[in-house]
RNA sequence: GCCCGGGUGGCGAAAUUGGCAGACGCGCAUCACUUAAGAUGAUGUGCCGCAAGGCUUGUGGGUUCGAGUCCCACCCCGGGCACCA
């Protein structure tokens, strides 16, 4: 009987929807399982090959846990506000509802047609003012504990999108979307206080099983460094200088300060400085430099000395000059540094150029006129002498009367876009009471209609222009007020989604408190390592938040997070449309069948590291399924006529290996694990019906809809009794009580892995030079004795004495001449 | 510059953690089936060599009876961070 996979994946699907096998149940007894991967966009580009392999392998995990006997949750949803989207709509003119509608059916026709195990049921979409609402009153909850503010700050102006981006937006200097310049634009923002969380994202690191680099990439991001604030008094006036440094018990080396260009405090001693001029001139230079030409690598170091503007320093009494460089940037630490050129390469550098003096205040362990940064013992350093760098660091802090201080390179999150499609920020602007939020009770601020989704040529969003949506009455006064027209980022629905999954239909709360309780937290989390300083983030900082203010259950929302590859087209080149290298799933799937390109997708490589597609790879999945077909069709018989020992014991080591490499995302040794098992049931062999069960179950996960059709022929095969052919039965449909994924998970036997002999290896001067096949537990001298038959061991003992020999048990042999 | 990955046949890749390097698959070759092509099946396939044998996991050194795996130095590729004080 032919493999009719088209045939048999549509039927199955139906078949399991019908009956609901993957919806998740909120009152199950049995243990809880939440599975999640990162939601899609639904971009306009369709879904290519790449979207779908962390789907793959996600539904591969929750289908073992469901044959495990475990509760799952594995939900999907669309995240459906989006810049694609919204300039899509600019160009054609089209409304961006209707284009998301377009677009997620698209996603979810070609989602469903790999035959994911996933609960419809729950399907979000942050673009629906259902879910908004929620997104929206979250914002209001940060709003009232003083984590969401209002402030004029420099922001990075996308050039081509005409849109704020966050710092995290911002790579190279580039817009990270588009890849055009950004520039430095002053205006009001709603910020959110994600820094008031560093140290809790920090810490909260710790316990979870998170990939190594995901965490490393965290912390630098977050970018913790704790050193000390110390006071250096000026001579001019009442002023003094702040600085931040990491090494305080170097302050009897700092020889000069330095300022950031654009410090208040350069204004403010404008009157007293003698080269104003010149000062004003660098200054200029600075600011028409963009970010990132200023942080350039290999930049030559740049800087003006303040004219007659003197310090004290608090350690030495010396006097020391002040300059301003754009080697010191306005917003790290204090904007202003102690310079130590003897132990800091980049005083040292600036010091050289500018002929300032470098006092070597630490014992360095390199030649003399070098910069030492390392740690070692005081010298020259007053009471401090002969002190270790490490303990003068508090010491000398205490001594200054200075404060022992920690920074972070994060930054507040910039939370506003002048743009059309996103979720208008649920506030209201009064003349008289100020920013007033929107009454709990009158939400959604529901995205109204325009006509034109163009950004406006003031920077202002397109909704500003909506009068009959702006103007409303102050909730607090009653008179004449506007709404903000400013929307929230693309982070801010995905900031939370994976709650909603919990009661995604909840009309009075974001989500019931018991049913969060029964889901949270989400046991295993995969998605792309681009998200991993944004979205992982901002999710995390949000859902600690909301634990705080007793809305969540747990402090952490994701138990274990780990990363898919990129899939890349032939060639390595990333997947786009614009290049039109986008290999579509729909051909793939007519052509050789879900199934196939499920096992072929997760048997390329690797689950963690990008790979190029290879157009013929699908074949060897594509054979292998058929194979297994062909097997199941006509060589399955009662368990009474055979039992091949040795099939048993492979089969064995088959479910032991699949159900460890599943566990490690190892998708590709776990199929190749099968595909040895089949090729192990050679061309003849009978396969009784009990191991070929076993098979069928551990296939299950990954090939789902061929496995579902060969295991309810062999249900209702054994109902009868052994007729060795299968009949040309019609397509068999029956209860999902016995579907296969919901039969339990095999286990191995042990006892039939162990094998009663092993391969002696056999080495001369450890070199390989053959093997004999031997009982397990055997002696040193009869594996001697039997080794020593060898020919090819004689040949190359060449009559020689072996002077040692290293005896492994059970493993090798090794004759030393 | 710093921090993570990684470098293995023509290609994608394996390697029970120090014990037969190259599993599994793609591709290729030969054969069978076929009028033929395709599909399928069988056999072979790291490199040099007719063979015996030798060589082989980015490079160079080391530890070890034995190294893809451990140590030291270096070279390339991918990702992240970066005048962060």
């Amino acid at each position: 009987m032919k493999y009719t996979f088209t045939a048999i994946e549509k039927k199955w699907q139906k078949e399991w929807e019908r009956h609901g096998l993957y919806e998740a149940n909120d009152r199950s007894k049995k243990k809880k399982w939440y599975s999640l991967f990162e939601f899609p966009y639904p971009s306009g580009d369709g879904l290519h090959v790449g979207h779908l392999r962390p789907y793959i392998g996600m539904d591969i995990i929750s289908r073992k846990r469901r044959m495990e006997g475990y509760n799952v949750l594995f939900p999907i949803g669309w995240d459906a506000f989006g810049l694609p989207t919204e300039n899509y709509a600019i160009k054609t003119g089209i409304a961006p509802h209707i284009v998301t509608k377009k677009n997620t059916d698209t996603f979810r026709r070609q989602i469903k047609s790999i035959g994911a195990s996933l609960d419809w049921d729950r399907e979000i979409n942050t673009s629906d003012s259902k879910y908004y609402r929620w997104t929206q009153w979250m914002f209001l909850q940060f709003l009232k504990h003083d984590l969401a503010y209002k402030a004029e700050i420099a922001i990075n102006w996308c050039l081509s999108c005409k849109i704020g981006l966050a710092n995290e937006e911002v790579v190279g200097g580039k817009c990270e979307r588009c890849g055009s310049d950004v520039e430095k634009r002053t205006k009001k923002q709603w910020m959110l206080k994600i820094t008031a969380y560093a140290e809790k994202l920090l810490d909260g690191l710790e316990k979870l099983d998170f990939l190594k680099e995901i965490k490393t990439q965290q912390i630098n991001w977050i970018g913790k460094s704790e050193g000390a604030e110390l006071k250096f008094a000026l001579e001019n006036g009442d002023e003094s200088i702040t600085v931040f440094t990491t090494r305080p018990d170097t302050i009897f080396g700092a020889t000069y300060l330095v300022l950031a260009p654009e410090h208040n405090l350069v204004y403010k001693l404008a009157l007293h400085i003698k080269n104003l001029p010149e000062v004003e001139a660098y200054q200029n230079f600075t600011r028409s430099i963009s970010e990132q030409d200023r942080v350039a690598e290999g930049k030559e170091k740049t800087g003006v000395v303040l004219g007659g503007i003197f310090a004290i320093n608090p350690a030495t009494g010396n006097r020391i000059p002040v300059w301003i460089a754009d080697y010191v940037m306005a917003h790290v630490g204090t904007g202003a540094i102690m310079a130590v050129p003897a132990h800091d390469e980049r005083d040292f550098e600036f010091a050289k150029k500018f002929q300032l003096p470098i006092v070597q205040v630490i014992k360095s362990e390199t030649v003399v006129g070098e910069c030492w940064t390392g740690e070692g013992s005081l010298i020259d350093s007053g009471g401090f002498t002969g002190m270790s760098s490490l303990e003068a660091r508090r010491a000398v802090t205490k001594f200054l009367g200075g404060k022992l201080k920690t920074h972070y390179k994060l930054r507040d999150w910039v939370f506003s876009r002048q743009r059309y499609w996103g979720e208008p920020i649920p506030v209201i602007i009064c003349a008289s009471c100020g920013y007033v939020p929107v009454p709990e009770k009158n939400l959604p601020v529901v995205l109204p209609k325009v006509k034109n989704y163009k950004p406006r040529e003031d920077g202002e969003s397109p909704l500003a222009s909506v009068a009959s949506w702006v103007k409303v009455k102050c909730p607090k006064c009653k008179g004449p007020a506007e709404r903000e027209t400013d929307t929230m980022p693309n982070w801010a629905g995905s900031s939370w989604y994976f709650l909603r999954y919990a009661d995604s239909k909840n009309k009075h709360a974001f989500a019931d408190t018991k049913k969060l309780e029964a889901w949270m937290p989400v046991d295993w989390y995969n998605g792309g390592m681009e998200h991993v300083t944004l979205h992982l983030l901002y999710s995390r900082f949000w859902n600690l938040f909301l634990y705080d203010i007793g809305e969540v259950p747990t402090a952490e929302p994701y138990k274990k997070r780990t990363a898919h590859g990129l899939i890349l087209a032939e060639g390595g080149a990333k997947m786009s449309k614009s290049k039109g290298n986008v290999v579509s799933p729909d051909g793939l799937i007519k052509e050789f069948g879900a199934d196939a390109l499920r096992v072929y997708e997760m048997f390329m490589g690797p689950f963690d590291q990008a790979i190029a597609w290879d157009p013929r790879g699908i074949l060897g999945a594509s054979r292998f399924l058929e194979r297994v077909w062909n097997i199941g069709m006509t060589r399955i018989v009662s368990d009474s006529e055979s039992a091949d020992k040795e099939l048993t014991t492979l089969l064995h080591k088959t479910i032991k290996k699949v159900s460890e490499d599943i566990e490690t995302m190892s998708f590709n040794t776990a199929i190749s694990a099968m595909m040895i098992f089949i090729n192990g049931c050679g061309s003849e062999k009978k396969i009784p019906v009990s191991l070929w069960s076993l098979f069928v179950r551990i296939l299950a996960p990954f090939a789902p809809h061929v496995a579902e059709e060969l295991y309810q022929k062999l249900t209702t095969k054994n109902s009868r009794q052994k007729t060795r052919k299968i009949s040309r039965s019609k397509l068999v449909v029956v209860s999902s009580k016995s579907s296969v994924h919901l039969a339990p998970w095999p286990s191995f036997n042990p006892k039939l892995i162990t094998e009663e002999t092993f391969e002696l290896i056999i080495q001369v001067n450890g070199k390989f030079r053959g093997t004999v096949t031997l009982p397990r537990g055997v002696g040193e001298s009869e594996a001697k004795e039997i080794a020593l038959k060898d020919e090819k061991v004689l040949r190359a003992l060449d009559g020689k004495q072996s002077k040692k020999v290293v005896f492994v048990p059970d493993r090798l042999i090794n004759f030393i001449i």
